[in-house]
DNA sequence: TATGAATGAGAGTTCATTCAT
DNA sequence: TATGAATGAACTCTCATTCAT
């Protein structure tokens, strides 16, 4: 079992450092209120070592954007296509998966930053729209479309109903980073996980039939 | 014989065109990367009239979310207590009129400026959590309360449900304003409409009764 | 007896009016910390009036020195061609006058003004330098050769030693207007000017003579 | 071959060659007309540089005054404390050293700036009245009682009679930079001091005694 | 004569980017 | 590779001046 390397090379951990830094500092002010100097700082370097790894500014946000998606997507392509059980339970998995990681890690602020600058920088919503949302809307309708198919599912709309199962994940995240820090009382992850779970598998109608069912 | 004068005297329809100026780029380009002289020129004055009538840019950005959402308040709150019909009936009615002004006007642009900036701005993130989405808030609970109370609505959480229910209203206005031009087949919100109230209403979940139902 | 007018034609009064806020105002902020606005707004008028009456801001700063220069001039001259006694008492005389104009009137901000201003007004320099330090200095130095040749005063240098006379009226203008403010006990100008005569008149150094005198 | 670089690194000489260009620029222009791009041009830099150093215009005045008074300061209490002689002998020293100082240097724009501006910046002029203005007064207004204690001045009013003493070394600062450009013959500092020294310690009146008397 | 809305040049300041070291 | 002093364009905001009313 080998030991820590007692050193590395800078220049190995540095752009990793850089895209950490520049990542917290985007979240935390935005693209245009976020300077380079503050990421220069943040990441410990000079101003002009920003410039040694990446060109500019814009082309830092677009590094930043890319590489704290790209690890997630893979992960996901990988557990979607080795499930079991039913697509409700690989339904559940998903949401809770998701769920667990706004609540948890820092990278749930990307989504809200490309919201706010997709009009400044189309080629990156582009971007996320190509390679994370279109992924996205494949995995759900797929389940969907197929659980539907082996009378699982409702009959429901999949081309739109994929985004009616997104949108609590979304208001989540945007949530997180806008609203939290003015409700007393916080936001309860567990609870708004299980609260959604339970609405999209039964709705909001009562049923005549008397016996209540359980999660989807 | 003069020629056409170097300006025109409007002051009474001023303020509204500098309004409407400012919130069209706001929302377009987002508050830092819109600079004053676009609004102008969009506005069709020159700068320093802007300085005339709001005392700089952010004042006009607060001017433009004050007066956009202000409007929109007052109605909304006077048809929530003239309602009848069913407690579902009342929500597809606020849901449906709400997707009805996403789709058709550029108000909607205000949202996602608001989640935009909230960092630069807590004072209009924290106006905008406690006049809209407080109120939002209070009235579909009551709503949900008041209809799992009389067994209209299975027991859900209403704290935690009121978010769900109003979550593809958010995606909807981030949607329209964010990735609608990267859609082929652009949104047809009344498929939207459609789908969220049926999903609402009977949730994902094939019922084992085989009679399906349609409203909510 | 004549009573008061019932009215006036503004326009008769407008000039003056416009001068004496100009004054004011001048004199409190410095000619480019002024803004016509100002001006304007402490004459009651508009801000297009004052452009019926002046050409603009510098043409109104010169008018404004003029007239208050130009009324303290005569009557000097006119004194000064009238006196009789002896030279010192001409010149105590004057400087008692000077004085008392420093500390009633707010016409001492004139000359702080000026300094202030010369740089950028050279005109105007060169305007009060003629109308003012140039006469004053032929008075002044016409009474020290006149009384130097009669055996009144000692055989000083007239040329340096009017400075000397004027000096200290000079720093009182100064000190009243920028100074006093911080000086917790004020200034008495009547104690100021009973030091200067004593001073001038017969210097610092107690002679050998046992008898001293007071006038000069 | 390269052509010239266009900046070269002088950091160690920069804070002084930007504080000689302020200086120049602002005595010659005061505060308000002088604008941040004549100064770095002066100093022979782009106009963002001065904003390395110091963070704003004001914030360059002070720096200039404080600089400027601090040095000087310093050696006038040094001599003050080493003195040797008779109260007139010092008083005679420092007031020929200030008239050198005057007549050689530009620091000399220094208090007419302060002048100027008090008005604009009270904080500089309170400085100037604290760290300069009362440490002349208490320097002065010792020698004066002390010389008056040992019978070697007449009995003047101190506490006034500094500003006598003082007035015509401002009288000289403000003549050095505001109408010598109009005087034809300029002005003979060393005649300005004899005068000065003369008036000083005997006055203006010729006494009745016979014996004329020396310097003080 | 009087107004005050409108103008637009110019101010101080910021900051992404460059480059001599 | 790394630095950070230097740059200069772009920004917000001010205000003397103009002119339709």
């Amino acid at each position: 079992m080998p030991s820590a390397p007692r050193w590395r090379r800078r220049s190995d951990a540095r752009p990793q450092e850089l895209l950490d830094a520049a990542l917290e500092t985007f979240v935390e002010r935005g693209y245009a209120a976020t300077n380079m100097d503050e990421i220069a700082r943040r990441a410990g370097v000079s101003k002009g070592t920003l410039y040694l790894y990446y060109p500019g500014k814009a082309e830092l946000l677009k590094a930043v954007v890319r590489q704290s998606l790209l690890g997630n997507l893979a992960e996901a392509q990988t557990q979607a296509s080795a499930h079991s059980g039913t697509f409700g339970e690989l339904l559940n998995y998903f949401l809770g998966e998701f769920t667990r990681r706004i609540s948890r890690t820092n990278i749930s602020g990307i989504p809200k930053l490309i919201l706010a600058e997709s009009g400044n920088f189309p080629e990156i919503a582009q971007f996320y729209f190509e390679e994370v949302i279109q992924r996205a809307r494949t995995l759900i309708t797929d389940i969907l479309r197929q659980g539907i198919a082996c009378g699982e599912f409702r009959p429901v709309d999949p081309d739109y109903a994929w985004r009616m199962i997104v949108a609590p994940l979304v208001l989540g995240v945007l949530w997180k980073h806008t609203f939290l820090p003015f409700e007393p009382d916080g936001l309860d992850f567990d609870r708004y996980l299980d609260c959604q779970l339970d609405m999209l598998a039964h709705g909001l109608v009562a049923s005549e039939t008397p016996a209540g069912r359980n999660t989807p």
